[in-house]
DNA sequence: TTATATAGTATCCTTTTGTATACCATTAGT
DNA sequence: ACTAATGGTATACAAAAGGATACTATATAA
């Protein structure tokens, strides 16, 4: 998702907000990391279905955009942290907002 | 945008709500059809960056999902009018968000 | 006669997004 | 000696999304 027209009119900020949370697998990431923190390969078992270079992808930019924390443990094996930034975490009315629509909409579309 | 696994787990639904209303303009312009109802070159004015061929594709899309309505009246020149749904309606709490965190992020982004 | 406005299509192309697969280092466990 | 677990990276490829441009029909206005 590459929306970078900022510049345009009064509609424009709920595309700039969409552009931040929009990539594939960004919604499951930061829906899950509202509850709570959350290791790398725990993400993945939560999200089966992403792939470990999307997961990766997808978590650098979060991180890119300040809604995430990125925590490294000089471990072996690694072990990687991610949460919500403090930034990050204003976007929890947004996330619920959209899971209680996609919620009746799951509804609405099996019936 | 296509997140098509609806099969995974709780955090789908917003997964769910993103790929419908994820295309590139469809925040926009969901957003000024929640106000009025507009005609399609109006639309195209008030986001001068689309270009024809997607605004009709995005529009497509929102009205196969059945978000938005098509109203044709058989003039010349053509008349088409497009509004919500009242299925779409529910959506505005959803872009009320969208857009009020946007709004943030942008003045955040200048600073 | 020519231009303008309407609401689009059709075709081609580029960019972005996503997938598949293999590979890496290190340590603990067997 | 071999395997598994961690959190990645690199490369190659396929698919989807988006963009640029040209084209259409009809009626009205200049």
């Amino acid at each position: 998702m590459t929306h970078a027209r900022y510049d345009c009119n009064e509609g424009c900020p709920v595309e700039a907000a969409l552009e931040v949370i929009g990539g594939k697998w960004k919604g499951i990431v930061l829906y899950h990391l509202l509850s709570e923190t959350i290791r790398f390969n725990e993400l993945r078992r939560l999200i089966p279905e992403v792939t470990q270079r999307m997961l990766t992808k997808q978590l650098r930019e979060l991180e890119a955009d300040k809604l995430i924390l990125r925590k490294v443990y000089p471990e072996v094996p690694p072990k990687v942290e991610y949460s919500m930034s403090e930034y990050g975490k204003t976007l929890a009315p947004v996330i619920h907002a959209l899971k209680d629509w996609g919620t009746k909409h799951k509804q609405k579309q099996k019936a």
